[in-house]
DNA sequence: ACCTGAACACCGTTCAAGT
DNA sequence: ACCTGAACACCGTTCAAGT
């Protein structure tokens, strides 16, 4: 039987993980430490401990918890227009992401936490699966109306090249600096294109 | 004085980096361990810190050592046509990465160290910055050809968009599982071109 | 039930001692 | 000069003891 509400719970497991989110953001996935996010949250290490069993749940969470809200907007964005072309997608994506706070360096360590622990590799997938999701819906009227054959797979094809794009966009913003979306839209498309 | 010869200390070096390189591809950069590598190449601690200064410095190593070559191999088949179209230079890049023995998950945890390490980051920073000027010489003709009013701006910029897009499809596969690179350009450019 | 903080196993790095 | 391996400071995690 709980002692405190399940509300309150919650409330302290957010409190922790936003404190560790501050350390992430400040000094690297890899360089934060149990120590660290104790200090930032003016907890024990026992009281972290008692809230999430390591600290690769804790990591799990902060994806579930700080990146669905950023896809959840990024989905309302992507569904404000009627038929919305796949390059204003790719454009409302990047553009959402700028704006919200969560940096391409960070987001670059998570994907690099993933590819070594296979419970936040599971977590990831299903975020961006129903991000695709998503996208894909919003895509649809688009490839109807392109009069293609097959348009469901046409609209599943260019969902995931959008979020390949998206993701090319965060690795190359994290390696050399921070790009602006017009340009990299347009010089990606003039690259096609030939 | 050194009591080995210049060569025998770079075969040193270079037996410590490949043990170590054989690591990160079965266990991944964060989770192998000084101790691991220590286990494959059959040394002692002390020998590998009287060839490294640190961890970081071996992982620098690497990258200089194991994907400059990469790097080499892709400028060599860039230029192996005349005029090579953007396309022609990416599918080039990505299928040459492809052959290579360096799986893309690998890479993301680079880029991920990159960003925590300063050093790395530089590391990368040159390697990239050979890659970029000698794709640049090689979609030179390609954008003289295309009557543009600047086209070494034209060719500067494509190349961004085409390592961009090569950092998509790296990370894509690294997170999504593979993905064949005819389709990945395929889609992209259906995608940009709507 | 939730929390404390000392204790534990393990990590990267150092260094006195060998050859 | 190169190498050994015990020693050190620090890390993530556990757990007996408090409230």
């Amino acid at each position: 039987m709980p002692r405190v509400t399940v509300a309150y719970r919650e409330a302290r497991r957010d409190e922790i993980a936003r404190a560790a989110l501050r350390c992430l953001v400040r000094k690297g996935v890899r360089d934060t430490s149990i120590a660290d996010i104790v200090t930032e949250s003016g907890l024990s290490t026992g009281a972290i401990y008692s809230h999430f069993s390591s600290k690769a749940e804790l990591a799990r969470y902060i994806v579930a918890r700080y990146l669905v809200p950023h896809v959840e907007t990024l989905e309302a964005r992507a569904r404000k227009g009627d038929v919305i072309a796949p390059r204003a997608v790719l454009a409302t994506l990047l553009r959402a992401f700028e704006e919200h706070g969560l940096p391409p360096s960070v987001v670059v360590q998570f994907w690099a936490e993933a590819m070594v622990d296979p419970d936040l590799l599971a977590q990831v997938s299903v975020t961006a699966e129903r991000l695709r999701a998503s996208l894909q819906a919003a895509l649809q009227p688009w490839a109807d109306a392109s009069g293609v054959a097959a348009p469901a797979v046409l609209a599943a094809d260019t969902v995931r090249a959008v979020m390949a794009l998206t993701q090319g966009w965060i690795a190359h913003t994290a390696v050399f600096g921070s790009r602006s979306v017009n340009s990299y839209i347009e010089s990606a498309t003039a690259a096609l294109t030939e």
